[in-house]
RNA sequence: GGCGCUGUAGCUCAGUUGGUUAGAGCGCCGCCCUGUCACGGCGGAGGUCAUGGGUUCGAGCCCCACCAGCGUCGCCA
């Protein structure tokens, strides 16, 4: 870059009191627009746009007609104040523009695949190719910039209030329990491999063993798991872990964290976070991740079909299931169609079937018309808040199964009656999980959050007597129908965490293969501790109102999980395969798709 | 892996009942244009209709297979 006398300034800093400074701006050429004799150009950086003119008495003229789009310059110039009439009010910048003296052409810009200059739909795979392209775009400028700001304002916080960051490392054991492992093949130790973290949670626990009593990361996690919309291979947390602290000391720091982010980045007062039970979540929402920017609570209308003739409905109450009923506003103007997609989609949340009833001006409709009279239809619409032109759809199985079934539906009416504002943001705790669950292909206990999550007060009792009734101190933090996060207070006896191996079926030569290294440390004085990890790509992803976790990440992989920019995963020559003593069992392992 | 939707120009899309040479806007190239800001005008280039097979006198359109993309469910201590 030659040097050059006038300042710097960036392309949306101008106004019209910076009248005659000779000022310097380096960007991209956003656009265009050629007159012939005279050619303006929108200068473009990511703070903004800057019109640049040049008309044919200058010496960069002739430079300037070959000016495309993306084409990278800078320019040295004096501010004008625009003539009467020409003020773009569109633009912070448009009350002014650059008269050029010298116009330098630091590189040309092959044809972008996709317009660079507008938000136009692109086909996202064509985005993800040409990453470096896509980020110019002011959208992902400020959805990066923002996750900068939002990860910056919680380390400030956590130093703030004497947490320190450790780095833990990235090349560590594999255990088999929880989600599949990425692994690393060791060069030096034929057969052998390192694991890439899933989290850090061992690693942070031993940090507390070690007397960091207040420690947090922003750590980068890998799971090899299966595709999903909402999913990546790798994605950060910020990881948090305290000493001598109850269940109330983490969730108070970590509200109190996000709130601080909320109101210093987004400007956002964000009030103290609704509380309620795992049970009443699922009682109410049929989630323990519930959405409540909208009411639309599951009503429980068992009773009122308790002696009803409508056989489906009481077959599944006399089998100690339930009928729960859902409101959908303004829902009596759907048509039998809009009625039947409504029943299919159930069907594919699991659901047996489906009854609506509409409650229109003009009377009730329902596809169960004979079974439940116009009176049961104002009963249950009374319960369940509806009101002349809402309806409320129906479903009865075993309690649980409905609960879920119902709540999925809660979200797809919410979306459908564009309940579901990004503006809004409704934080909560779920708190009181069951320890257990069951393992639907076995049936044996697994951990409902992880192992080393500790028994509430009073709930080892349990662990002989009815272990699927334990609850764990274990908390989440919810947003907008999103699981932000988990936390839980640990274990921290040697002697405790070895009876929930048991339990869960590990012999002691498992646990000393596998987890030998962490019980031994909490057998040294490991104080009690707990703590909480919060996904930070989920959390910028919201705070943007954006609906994809790609949208807020610099370089993602696709939906297929590959990396369409670099074409990762990709084979590799047999020379390194040999020296990890690897063979490939894949079929066509010569090109490896 | 299951199910649903989509695949036509560089991008975003239209394409009727199966019928002659497959279109539009933007972008790109050339010429013209001194106050535009999604500048304007004239002209032009650009297509394996994802791929393979089939039905038909004739297929972008119908059928089968396959690939890719998108969504969704299974999976994610």
């Amino acid at each position: 870059m030659q040097t050059i006398d006038a300042p710097v300034v960036s392309c949306g800093a101008l106004r019209s009191s910076d009248e005659g400074r000779r000022v310097t701006l380096n960007g991209w050429i956003n656009r265009r627009r050629d007159h012939g004799g005279l050619i303006f150009i929108d200068l473009r950086d990511h703070e903004g746009i800057t019109q640049v003119v040049f008309d044919p008495a200058q010496a960069s003229f002739t430079d300037a007609e070959q000016l495309r789009s993306e084409d990278v310059v800078t320019v040295v110039g004096s501010v004008r104040r625009r003539p009467e009439g020409t003020i773009n009010a569109k633009l912070g910048t448009g009350e002014i523009e650059i008269v050029v003296d010298t116009l330098v052409i630091l590189n040309r810009s092959a044809v972008p695949p996709f317009p660079v200059n507008l938000d136009e739909t692109v086909n996202e795979n064509l985005r993800l190719e040409y990453r470096y392209l896509d980020l110019r775009r002011p959208r992902m400028q400020h959805n990066l910039r923002t996750r900068h700001k939002i990860i910056k304002s919680m380390r400030d916080f956590f130093d703030a209030h004497d947490f320190i960051e450790i780095e833990t490392p990235l090349l560590i054991k594999s255990t088999p329990e929880g989600a599949r492992d990425y692994l690393v093949p060791s060069r030096l130790f034929p057969g052998s491999f390192y694991a890439l973290p899933q989290s850090p949670q061992l690693l942070k626990q031993l940090c507390m063993v070690s007397g960091f009593g207040r420690y947090m990361q922003i750590a980068r996690c890998m799971r090899d798991e299966d595709l999903r919309a909402d999913r990546q291979p790798e994605f950060t947390q910020v990881d948090v872990e305290m000493s001598f602290v109850s269940q109330e000391d983490v969730m108070e720091i970590m509200e109190s964290c996000v709130r601080t982010v909320w109101r210093d980045v987004l400007h956002h007062d964000v009030p103290t976070f609704v509380r309620m039970t795992h049970q009443d979540a699922m009682r109410r929402f049929g989630s323990d991740k519930p959405d409540l920017r909208y009411g639309l609570e599951l009503t429980d209308v068992s009773d009122l079909f308790a002696a009803s003739d409508f056989v489906v409905f009481r077959t599944a109450i006399d089998a100690g299931g339930s009928v729960i009923g859902v409101r959908y506003p303004g829902g009596a103007s759907l048509s039998r169609r809009d009625f039947d997609a409504l029943t299919e989609s159930a069907k594919r949340h699991g659901a047996k079937g489906m009854v609506w009833v509409a409650l229109g001006a003009d009377g009730v409709k329902s596809s169960a018309a004979k079974f439940i009279s116009p009176e049961l239809a104002a009963e249950i619409g009374n319960r369940c808040d509806a009101v002349t032109g809402d309806a409320f759809l129906l479903f009865a199985d075993a309690t649980e199964l409905t609960r879920t079934v119902a709540g999925r539906m809660r979200v797809e009416i919410a979306t459908k009656a564009g309940l579901r504002d990004p503006k809004v943001f409704a934080f909560a705790w779920v708190t009181d999980f069951p320890y257990l669950e069951r393992d639907e292909a076995t049936g044996l206990p697994v951990p409902a959050h992880h192992p080393f999550s500790s028994p509430g007060p009073g709930q080892w009792e349990l662990i002989d007597s009815d272990p699927f009734a334990m609850r764990a101190q274990h908390y989440d933090m919810v947003l907008n129908g999103y699981e932000l996060g988990s936390g839980s207070i640990r274990i921290h006896q040697a002697a405790q965490q070895r009876r929930i191996f048991a339990m869960l079926g590990m012999s002691d030569e498992q646990v000393e293969d596998r987890f030998g290294f962490f019980v031994r440390a909490l057998e040294y004085g490991a104080p009690p501790h707990g703590g909480m990890a919060l996904g930070i790509d989920r959390l910028v992803m919201l705070a943007c109102g954006e609906e994809d976790l790609r949208e807020v990440i610099a370089f993602p992989k696709n939906q297929a999980f590959r990396d369409v920019m670099m074409d990762a995963p990709s084979p590799v020559p047999g020379k390194l395969l040999r020296e990890l003593y690897l063979t490939s069992t894949a079929p066509q392992a010569e090109d490896g798709r």
